[in-house]
DNA sequence: GCCAACGTTGGC
DNA sequence: GCCAACGTTGGC
């Protein structure tokens, strides 16, 4: 059982957006150890930070939990889709994904709250220059978010 | 295999 | 829109 920061751009996909679907495909990482983590590391039932990426009001929104193992993207072989990757081929694809399932809504918790917490000093996603999508959450940080979300 | 150029991310 | 930081590409 792991944790994770997975970003979302909400003009794209909003937690609101992810709770009406309840589950939604996590489609368009095209980085390499973003892919892994999925890859290789999610299982079913980890704990995920919903967090609003490029927009107003960047921080974590809300709660889900990753919904299956992982397989091929298929926007990467879509070529009407911004995610083609003509590299890429169904028998051996590049880039896989999971699916998330959107639990609930938390009050957002922005970079400035982030930071004023000792405890969240070392997390990923608030180290300089970072630009992952999908960073690891220690089971300590999950707490402590969990605790700022007023989360029983 | 090096590394400069280029593209992207994402907060501000 | 700016720009720092970083990943990727491709010529050599």
């Amino acid at each position: 059982m792991r944790y994770w920061l997975m970003k979302s751009e909400p003009d794209d996909v909003s937690i609101d957006d992810a709770l009406a679907q309840q589950v939604v495909a996590w489609v368009g990482v095209r980085n390499y150890q973003a892919r892994n983590f999925m890859r290789d590391l999610m299982q079913v039932g980890d704990g995920v930070l919903f967090y609003h990426s490029s927009c107003a009001e960047p921080g974590i929104a809300g709660l889900a939990e990753v919904a299956s193992t992982s397989y091929p993207d298929p926007s990467q072989f879509d070529p009407k889709s911004p995610y083609f990757d003509p590299k890429a081929k169904p028998e051996q694809p590049r880039w896989m994904l999971v699916d998330v399932r959107a639990k609930r809504k938390t009050p957002l918790i922005n970079l400035a709250q982030l930071r004023s917490e000792p405890e969240l000093a070392e997390m990923v996603v608030l180290k300089r220059g970072n630009r992952l999508s999908i960073t690891p959450v220690s089971a300590a940080e999950w707490r402590m978010i969990l605790k700022l979300a007023d989360v029983k």
